[in-house]
DNA sequence: GGCTAAGGCAGGACTTTCAGACCATTTCCC
DNA sequence: GGGAAATGGTCTGAAAGTCCTGCCTTAGCC
C-alpha cells in the first residue's frame, strides 16, 4: 500500500485517448436495425425490384424478432415506397418496382464521410487479401463476369453501381466470413448514399472497372499483396474524388 | 407489362446468398453494450488497475445513457471484481487492483474463432495501410517505444499482451478514424479472450515483436504495401497457431 | 364452398430505459 | 467544529420498445 505496486513503464505511456472508451453507446432498436438492413439491401440492389420477401411469419423467425416489430419496419419501408404488400393466398411483401428516387445523403452521413472512406479502405483491402488467398476458380469466374457486365453498363450509372456492389459483396463472400459480408454490405450502403448524387463520367467508371479487372487477375494468381495494392488505389481514388466535392472535416 | 422490363443479364447472376440479408438482428441493450465496452477496456489494460473512472453523473452523460443504466453496468463489473467503488468526496469508481483472473473463452466465441480472425485480418491490414500513409513521426516514435517495451516483456505474457494491445490500438489511432479505433479495440478484446489461455513461449513473442519492428520501419518509410504484407503475415501466423489448438468449423 | 397462406390488426404483459429526487458517506475548507 | 461539496447508493414512476397471442380479412386453389 505504501509503495507503488508496479515499476513505472520504461517509456512514458501515452495517456490514452479515453474518448474512444467513453464514447456514446448508441444502441439501435430492433426496429431501426431492421429498417436499416432491409432498406440497405434494397437500395443496393441486392434485393432487386419485384423480389418477394419471405412471409412475415417466416421472416420474423429468421430475423429473430417479433412479428409486430418486423411489421413496423415493413410498414416504414412501405411508406417510403421501397416495399409493397399484397394480400391473399399468393400475396406477400415485394420490393417495389420501380423504386422511389433516392434521398440526398443526410447531414449526419456527410459529416462522417472521411470515416466512412477510412472504414471502407480497411475493410476492402483486408477483404482483398483474404479473397486472394481463398477465392475458388468458380467464384473468380463470377467476379470476372460481373466485370464484363460493368463494362457494358458504363453509360448507365444506376446499373453499373448495382453490379459494382455485387462485385464488392461477392469479394467479401469469397472470404467465407459472414461478418465481413455484413460489414461490406453496410459500408457499400453508406458509400452509395454518399456518391449516388454526384456525376460519374464514363471515363471514370471505365478506369474503375480496369482496376476491377486487374484485381480479378491478382485473385487468379493468388497474389494478395498485389490485390491489396490495387484495392487501396481504387479506394484512394474514390476518396480523392469525394475530397474535392465534399466539405473537409470541421 | 407484358414483356420483362429489362433484358436478362448476360451472365446468370448468382442468386445471392440471402442469409446475409436476413440474418438475425440482435440489438445489444445499452446495459450490455456498456458492460462490454468498459469490461473490454479493463481486460485489455487500456484502463489499468487503479484508474479512476469519471464520476457516474459525468460518465453517464458522456456515454449518452441514464445513470441507472450505467449503474447496472458498473454494478455488474463490480460483482465480477473488475471495478471497486469508494464513497465520499474523494471517492469514485476504480479499476480493481489486482484484477480478477480471466474466464476461459465462451463456447460462443470459440465457435466463431475463424470469423474473429478474419475480421482481425481485414481490420489490421487495412489499418496498416492507412497508418503507413498518415502516421506522424511522433506517433511512430511512440509505437517504436512500445516495441522496445515488448522486447523486455517477452517473459511476462500479461505485460507483453497489454503493450501489444496498446501497439495495435495505437496503430489504429494513427489513422485518425474513431470507427477504426473502436473496431480495433473490440477485435483485440475478442482476440485476448481467445488467446489468453494458451501458452506463449518467449520465442514466439520475440518473433512476433520482430514483425512489429519491421512494421514500424515500413511506417517510417510510408510504405503501405510493405506494411500490409507484414501485418497480414503476422495475423496469418496467429491464425495458424489457433488452427492447431482450436476445433475447426463444424 | 371450403381450405389455405398470406397480410392486417389489437390487446396485454414484460423488459429496458429514462428522469428525477433523495439518502449516506467522506473530504475539503472556513 | 460545522457546513459545503462531491461522490456513490437507493427508490419510484413514467415512457418506450418488444414480445406473445389470438383473431380478422383477403385472395388463390381445389
Amino acid at each position: 500500500m505504501s509503495v507503488p505496486a508496479e515499476a513505472a513503464p520504461t517509456i512514458a505511456a501515452p495517456p490514452l485517448n479515453e474518448d474512444a472508451v467513453f464514447a456514446p453507446v448508441r444502441s439501435q432498436t430492433a426496429f431501426e436495425e431492421t429498417v436499416e438492413r432491409l432498406g440497405t439491401a434494397i437500395k443496393l440492389g441486392l434485393l432487386p425490384p419485384g423480389t418477394r420477401l419471405p412471409a412475415e411469419r417466416e421472416l420474423c423467425r429468421r430475423l429473430g424478432i417479433a412479428r409486430s416489430t418486423l411489421r413496423q419496419a415493413l410498414l416504414a419501408l412501405g411508406q417510403t415506397g421501397h416495399l409493397q404488400a399484397m394480400r391473399g393466398r399468393r400475396g406477400g411483401t415485394f420490393v417495389a418496382d420501380p423504386q422511389p428516387p433516392g434521398d440526398p445523403p443526410s447531414e449526419e452521413l456527410l459529416a462522417q464521410w472521411p470515416e466512412v472512406c477510412d472504414t471502407r479502405m480497411a475493410l476492402e483491402v483486408g477483404v482483398a487479401v483474404l479473397a486472394a488467398q481463398r477465392a475458388t476458380p468458380a467464384a473468380i469466374d463470377v467476379l470476372a463476369a460481373l466485370v464484363e457486365d460493368m463494362e457494358r453498363q458504363v453509360a448507365d450509372y444506376a446499373s453499373y453501381r448495382h453490379t459494382d456492389v455485387r462485385f464488392h459483396v461477392g469479394l467479401a463472400e469469397c472470404t467465407g466470413s459472414s461478418r465481413l459480408i455484413a460489414a461490406m454490405t453496410a459500408t457499400q450502403g453508406e458509400m452509395t448514399d454518399l456518391i449516388s448524387h454526384i456525376s460519374h463520367p464514363e471515363e471514370v467508371l471505365r478506369a474503375a472497372n480496369d482496376q476491377h479487372r486487374r484485381l480479378v487477375r491478382a485473385l487468379r494468381a493468388h497474389d494478395s499483396a498485389r490485390a491489396a495494392r490495387i484495392m487501396s488505389e481504387q479506394v484512394e481514388a474514390t476518396m480523392h474524388i469525394l475530397a474535392g466535392l465534399l466539405p473537409s472535416r470541421g
